[in-house]
DNA sequence: GCCAACGTTGGC
DNA sequence: GCCAACGTTGGC
């Protein structure tokens, strides 16, 4: 049974540099390389084993979400924060003080079908999404239930995928 | 390729 | 603590 409080998301990857089909592939990931303070605080402290995301394809023509994912390992340092020879090598990142967390997902289920970016801009129901705001850019951020489900059926899925 | 929006940095 | 300058994101 699906256990009560369960928080739900959404992240967005480049799928020039991570697609839904590598972590099809590689059965999970850990979601490292965020270095935004918002995002690491949800990472560190929000989010929780079996909260269902949102995998969404950024800078993509059309940007769309592609499938939902499950936290499957809930937020522990980056150690890329402390590796000197990483693109995301932050010098001020220590072992007492990591400064920067990630946590690993696990692919769920793919869409039926994609849902672009447009087509939830068109939808009324996903009215107040963060995803559709003006500016919005983070790359980790929350999605209500409502707007989530939505989402799934709009994937074609019957609902929130258990 | 453009550029609006936003976050971070650092001088003061 | 303010804020200008700068870098990044990411849709278009």
């Amino acid at each position: 049974m699906a256990r009560r409080h369960m928080n739900y998301w959404l992240m967005k990857s480049e799928p020039l540099v991570y697609p839904w089909k590598n972590l099809v592939e590689d059965k999970k990931t850990h979601w490292d390389g965020v270095r935004n303070y918002q995002a690491r605080n949800m990472m560190r402290d929000d989010m929780k084993l079996g909260d269902r995301v949102l995998f969404y394809h950024s800078n993509f023509k059309p940007p769309h979400v592609v499938g939902v994912a499950e936290i499957c390992k809930e937020g522990h340092p980056d150690y890329t924060a402390q590796d000197p020879s990483s693109n995301y090598y932050d010098e001020k990142a220590t072992p007492e003080n990591p400064r920067w967390m990630m946590v690993e997902i696990k692919p769920v289920i793919p869409m039926e079908r994609l849902i672009s970016l447009q087509e939830m801009r068109d939808n009324p129901a996903l009215e107040g999404m963060k995803l559709l705001m003006k500016g919005s850019r983070l790359s980790v951020q929350p999605v209500t239930e409502k707007h989530f489900e939505i989402v799934c059926q709009m994937g074609g899925l019957k609902g929130i995928p258990e």
